[in-house]
DNA sequence: TTTTGGTTACACAGACCTGTGTACTTAGGC
DNA sequence: GCCTAAGTACACAGGTCTGTGTAACCAAAA
């Protein structure tokens, strides 16, 4: 759901390109500071990286970092823009399309880097007062949930609206579950409860282990 | 399920004390200063608030506040474990707790001073290498889980830990989805799934709206 | 009355934070 | 060779933070 903030993984999700070397400095300044930034920020916690850290880390002068971004806060807003990118259109059918979520939510948990939603981080970290970061993780989530609307709608789900709902509380859920308890197997047991929900609403999500 | 930092809601859910003047000071030192803690910390953030926010709020000096917990971490230790109240028992069948939860749910989702999870923001802002922290919210997210648990047992679920395990995710769901989008209705979007997960394991939920 | 325990007021150390100012260097384009 | 743009090094202002040290205060117990 989230795409790393690696560029090799931001390049492309397939393991395939991971072990490409990378062109030694093909990024802009602006880009590198945002890299490290989205490491810091994402692993660490917003308020707990200074701006004296990231430009450490990226190897360049405080001043070098302050003439890329006039403030922090303009800092943290580019950090969480760069996170909200758009999912890539699928050719495989809706149904395995929405349980693929699962699958890939329960590969980012096992990832020993995972640390939750950033954008439920940062609403949590920066209070209610920060508007702007609000409002754009209500854009991610409200995102997120028209995708799955959108793949209902396709399977002529009736509600597709109310199940879309439904679901992205069961992602949300298990990626809330993960950050405390570090338990991969909260992306199955989302999983799990989709296909009720899917089944339920008339979806055919393959082999019926599950009777009424 | 989150009980309130303020006195009359700790004593009890109903809305029957709520307005019983209190006792002009009944509390003890620790006390006073644990409800501030509580509310300032909740509402703005573990990070955002220092200890002399804390001191000026309850109307005392630094130094008494350090007299009675020896650093902030023990500040942050202690209002984490006062949050961590146990649920009360209840008559009401099991089914009807279950969804009941939902409800109760939806309420905290309205009252303006909702902030979400305060555990799932603890481990959020405070990142994974505070141990503490994380042992605690560990720890209270499995009592919610083994409560639904042990309702789904006593309604003779074959699987109540896989059950119990995705009722969870949704709980935790529509506290993130609210955290950033305000909705209350994420409630009661929870509360439709999980009628659908229990009619799916054979609990009767009443009014069977939605065939299959 | 004296003692004792909790409290207050206040200063302060030492660290970290964001953001700015300034003078120097370095590399590329003209 | 010269000019410009970008980056560097570094100091610093002004603020916040946690935590401590100290002397005075006040009320209740002995």
């Amino acid at each position: 759901m989230y795409l790393g903030y690696d560029w090799q993984v931001l390049s492309s999700e397939q393991d395939a390109f991971r072990c490409m070397a990378p062109p030694p400095a093909p990024q802009t300044m602006k880009e590198r500071i945002l890299q490290t930034a989205d490491k810091l920020f994402y692993l660490q916690g917003i308020r707990a990286i200074g701006v004296d850290t990231i430009a450490a880390e990226v190897g360049i002068s405080k001043r070098t970092l302050y003439n890329h971004f006039p403030s922090k806060d303009a800092l943290i807003a580019a950090y969480l823009e760069r996170r909200f990118v758009a999912q890539r259109p699928s050719d495989k059918p809706p149904a395995e399309q929405i349980l693929a979520t699962f699958d890939s939510l329960e590969r980012r948990f096992a990832a020993k880097d995972f640390r939750g939603c950033p954008f439920v981080n940062a609403v949590a970290e920066l209070g209610p007062a920060d508007r702007a970061v609000k409002k754009i993780a209500v854009a991610f989530k409200e995102s997120r949930r028209l995708w799955f609307r959108d793949r209902l709608s396709e399977l002529g789900v009736t509600d597709a609206d109310a199940l879309a709902t439904q679901l992205v509380l069961l992602v949300d859920g298990s990626i809330a579950q993960d950050l405390v308890r570090d338990d991969p197997a909260m992306a199955r047991a989302a999983k799990e409860a989709a296909k009720v929900l899917l089944r339920n609403a008339g979806v055919d999500v393959g082999g019926n282990d599950s009777a009424v």
